[in-house]
DNA sequence: GTCGCAGCGAATGGATCCATAGCCAATACC
DNA sequence: GGTATTGGCTATGGATCCATTCGCTGCGAC
């Protein structure tokens, strides 16, 4: 149906502003993106293009264009005239992440903190301070990934921000079953590293700032590195995509 | 039985010289990234979807989904109801892929050199020694190209290689560029770091051999720096596509 | 003379239709 | 009874056709 496309004046809808844009494609994929992102579609999931289709109201078209838009950022695999699933990592690949996310992450954080503002650091110690009061995994997910993607809001390099935003995309899932079952004192390193990154971001000591968030992240990584368990779990077909 | 096809869409395939793909997107996206980096198409030529489309012999859609593609290996812009080009970076974009790569190719070399075979390293001298022979700016590009990926193929982690592979198609026209108006002491400087690097991975030296590529990086993104005319080339149409 | 508006053309985005390649199952043969 | 082959079904890939939108050009008004 020609639902009127309200001549977005800018289209430049860069990803993630998950309202109405311009371009069918990019509607899709927005909606997959949020989708697998909130865990609906799961890894492995089989995604059909007419049934998402027929569920956003438009044709086969734009949802192929979307399925490739998001293999291109990770997030689905496509297979010749096989079709198309939620991408799924085995450990290394998703160790193999953090490592980049090891070297890029601190690089763009440098790049962003002679930018913050004063407001910026001061939202960053309130999220830490939610993050610290919160027991909800889902809730802690969201707020960590806005206090990180927040500590790198002042990166001007757009190349490198769009990467971070897609590595963060990529291993969602497998940060909502890591912090599933990380115990208290996991969550107490947790909190310390975010205390320490934020007050060398508060001295605009990017030195320090890279070390702590380098560790962080390697942390992390070392001890995703203990729990293969979270990469074994058969998701088979799961095309009921609820949870 | 032993029909196995694995016709596997593998995405930035590793150049199989023969552009023989099985489905018709990557054969568009192969052969147009194929004229992007050697050079007939230069930065902000204007792609008509039709004409590549006759040209290949496809239709249009195959060529929109090369584009999407493309577009999203950092190769290609597209804006809504207007077009494509090919992408164009400034001083700042091109500086800020420089930055990403000085962080992210040690550790593709650090990955890399403990898997490196005693064949590739010979062949890294070889490459070192023809380089060091070269007067000819694209000969240099294609052998400095080889040499650099050659120290990155022992890199286990897909993820690593298939970023390293994109930077360096998306700075593969400033790089030539920047050669072409590079001195005999510039030279020399290129030959000292590839002789150092490479001596380094001999000893299965990582942390060497990541220091001395951070600062052939680092040095050659300092000097692009001084060269803001690389970015200035109007290139306005260039519809011909020929050198 | 310059700015603005309207109309036209061309290129892209979207939808529908057809061909083809896997996958599964049923059947026939060993 | 088991296995292999074949046939049908389904989902994707590709092509053509239509609608939309952007840009250019020409004309008119200030």
């Amino acid at each position: 149906m020609s639902r009127k496309p309200t001549t977005g004046s800018e289209p430049s809808g860069s990803s993630t502003s998950g309202s109405s844009a311009a371009v069918a494609s990019q509607r899709v994929a927005d909606h997959l993106r949020a989708a697998i992102l909130s865990g609906e579609l799961r890894p492995g999931a089989r995604i059909m293009q007419e049934q998402v289709a027929a569920q956003l109201g438009a044709s086969r078209l734009p949802v192929r264009e979307a399925l490739r838009i998001l293999a291109a950022e990770g997030l689905t695999v496509v297979k010749s005239n096989s079709g198309a699933w939620v991408s799924r990592m085995d450990m290394a690949e998703c160790e193999g992440v953090y490592k980049i996310r090891e070297r890029l992450e601190p690089l763009a954080l440098s790049e962003s903190v002679p930018n913050l503002t004063p407001e910026q650091v001061a939202e960053l110690e309130t999220i830490a301070r939610q993050i610290e009061l919160t027991a909800d995994v889902d809730r802690f997910l969201a707020l960590d990934r806005r206090l990180h993607l927040l500590t790198y809001a002042g990166c001007r390099v757009a190349q490198i921000t769009t990467m971070v935003d897609r590595f963060w995309n990529t291993t969602q899932h497998y940060r909502r079953a890591f912090a599933r079952l990380a115990g208290d004192s996991g969550w107490e390193l947790i909190h310390a590293e975010h205390r320490l990154i934020i007050e060398a971001i508060k001295r605009a000591d990017t030195v320090d700032a890279e070390r702590f968030l380098t560790g962080h992240i390697r942390r992390t990584r070392l001890e995703l590195a203990q729990h293969p368990e979270l990469f074994t779990e058969d998701d088979h077909d799961s095309d009921h995509a609820a949870d």
